[in-house]
DNA sequence: TAAAGTTGTAACTATAATTGTTTCAACTTT
DNA sequence: AAAGTTGAAACAATTATAGTTACAACTTTA
């Protein structure tokens, strides 16, 4: 199980929105090259951070921009804007536990809550971490190369 | 994306196996019964946690028993001898980040640790509860049923 | 020792999720 | 009007998950 690879594109994206931003025009098509996935996949991913308020995209003029400073990006916020994990939540239970069985009718209650703290601790993990962040880590091996 | 119901499951056969591995022979069938997952996934999963020293099962005579103290097993535990995340680990980078992008090269780089730390905050939180604390908890809803 | 019941496992199927692809209308700029 | 772009629908390919069928190996017990 794996959370999906259109998370860690959504951060390569807005990587390069700001690195390449200042330059040149950054497309769908640009943003395939850089990423290695799908441009109709990209303008996906685009349309959702769009949604989420992160991005400003238009039509025919073409090229993203950000529509929120670095700093006020955390990695959560694009996890949740390119829905890594669904409102069923992270962990998923057996669809089927027998009624008629004291434990099967009540596993789910006695681990619900200890398993949204996991989901919880990871996710304010992501919080703690800004976009801003990221790319100063990014720019800075770029430097040292 | 969800984390495979077997974990979940999982659970729920350590809790029967407590329960009422006293008073009966807890087969794969019943565990079938009581789960609402095929009895094959069961014995698969059975012999996941056998691997990882938790139960012990034995061919012919039938019956799951612990191997361990319940408060010496960790959800962590559990989610580890499923397989619920491989060594790729539970992020899953895009596959083909162009080499000749200075962001491309680089990306996998600046966000590793980071994603890391998440990953190990959702299961340092999973080390946290025992089965010992689950079953307590389900016996306790039970109790007050 | 034969019968019944069980585990372990391989091979296969069904379903769902993920990613990629094709296609084209709508839009903007030149 | 032409060129380039986004947005989105429809479909295909691939992979992952869970279920199913089938059966050999094993244990108990009658």
């Amino acid at each position: 199980m794996q959370i999906t690879s259109k998370f860690t594109a959504a951060v390569h994206i807005l990587a390069c929105i700001d690195i390449f931003g200042g330059q040149m025009r950054v497309t769908s098509d640009f943003l395939s090259g850089s990423t290695g996935v799908n441009a109709v996949i990209v303008r996906g991913v685009l349309g959702q951070l769009r949604a989420a308020g992160i991005v400003e995209t238009r039509q025919g003029s073409g090229g993203a921009h950000l529509a929120k400073a670095l700093d006020e990006v955390t990695l959560y916020d694009i996890y949740k804007a390119v829905d890594c994990v669904d409102d069923e939540g992270l962990f998923h239970f057996h669809e089927n536990p027998n009624a008629e069985c004291p434990v099967g009718r009540n596993i789910h209650k006695s681990m619900d809550g200890r398993l949204q703290a996991a989901q919880a601790a990871l996710e304010n993990e992501l919080k703690s971490t800004t976009l801003a962040q990221v790319v100063a880590d990014t720019r800075k091996i770029i430097d040292e190369e």
